[in-house]
DNA sequence: CGCACTCTTGAGCTTTCTCAAACCTCGTGG
DNA sequence: CCACGAGGTTTGAGAAAGCTCAAGAGTGCG
């Protein structure tokens, strides 16, 4: 097991207010993992028995319907926490964790939740902080869902992907990680083949530049109008 | 102000296990209203100064979009908390309540939340499993509204309401608040005139059965069939 | 008794999906 | 080091679901 440095979790939200002693006191108490890119961290439905914190890598929170359609309901990026079903007294996850890259993360038993409330500082309202972020994210997907056409709701997902992980080229802004047509047909509930039409449109008015799994965004002003434009 | 009967909240989740004497002190600390159908208790984006208990009546839970659509995200039934933002460390409502029916509700400044959950029993752990469930249903009707043909969910939004309100008549189930055609447009992603003809063709088959402002199932299996039926 | 709101229904049109086929890219194993 | 295969991408053509536009009828409140 490699040595976990106190200065991986300073300076997070959920921990920020916490003593070093206490912060080497919960890196004490977790467990760090790899994963490789497509593997399911946990699955939906299955006993709720670890929370999570993402050190490094993305990972895809999807959900899978009886009928075999998948959903991509949202994405972490590193530094936030996961699989915090024990927060809410759930017992069961409610969606599936895949690594949309090859990630490491620590996992805490879930048993350990109430005590990390009761006695770290802030702990406990930085995690509800997030749930109540990802809440409003995902009724933000669902009223896009509701109401805008296609174009708008992939332009959409792709900008929101390029502000979470977004990192500076000399082409423009680019995706962090590996992504497909499906992956985003499966965020924005429509077909590859649709995705695959607007991004190959977007290329040639300039405003994406894409190859095999990875996209950059040259012209993210414009995306900008694509997805707000009404009507 | 009506003086306020402790049985009101005896039973209730969030105060199940709770002494009378807590119960009484909760209640002192309460500001009740009644609400008319169509009035809005809070509405997205002030101040999150209150949460709330609905008594009685139903609520819808509603977002605007900036190009004036409307989506009903879910409605609240008689006994749930509401207004929880604080619990999320939010300082503004997310969405916009608005009463479905003339409908009752008990409020509380937001900074009795803290106090509340440090010092009732189970309060906390109560209201968090609210917000889990909660998140689960926002999840669910994403995944449906994205994977979903029009007239399974219609007939899902439907068998939710009757769910979640239904009572016993002599012709069927009957959803206990008045709903359009418009509104079901909004819980679905749809058209009201869509959802007038879905509703139309429901009836001429003898599985629902409605008038204005007002919809009765009449043959419930029929409606899970539809909106099971895979493909 | 009239007006505002709700509901119904038809016709035509758009958007997006489905089906189909081919091509590209990259990693792997011979 | 090359060939192969799996997975990813592109594009066209046709079909279909559901939207828009339009008009009219029913319902109930003030």
């Amino acid at each position: 097991m490699p040595k976990l440095d106190e200065s991986l979790l300073t300076g997070l939200p959920p921990f920020s207010l916490l003593e070093r002693t206490q912060i080497r006191e919960i890196l004490g108490l977790a467990t760090p993992r790899r994963f490789d890119e497509g593997t399911a961290i946990f699955s939906e439905g299955f006993a709720a028995d670890h929370f999570f914190l993402l050190l490094d890598g993305y990972l895809r929170v999807v959900r899978t319907t009886p009928g075999g359609d998948q959903i991509i309901v949202l994405h972490i990026s590193p530094g936030q926490l996961f699989g915090i079903a024990p927060a809410l007294q759930r017992d069961t996850y409610p969606a599936t964790a895949i690594a949309a890259a090859e990630s490491i993360a620590l996992s805490w038993p879930a048993r350990l939740w109430p005590e990390f409330t009761a006695k770290y500082q802030g702990f406990a309202s930085e995690s509800f902080k997030t749930v109540g972020q990802r809440l409003g994210q995902i009724q933000d997907t669902l009223t896009e869902m509701a109401t805008q056409a296609v174009e708008k709701r992939v332009a959409a997902a792709v900008l929101r992907m390029v502000n979470q992980s977004g990192r500076k080229t000399d082409q423009g802004i680019e995706i962090a990680f590996p992504i497909t047509r499906q992956n985003i047909s499966d965020m924005t509930g429509t077909t590859l083949h649709t995705v695959s039409r607007l991004l190959s449109a977007w290329e040639k008015d300039g405003i994406v530049r894409s190859t095999r799994k990875h996209i950059v965004v040259t012209d993210p002003h414009r995306l900008v109008l694509i997805s707000d434009a009404q009507g």
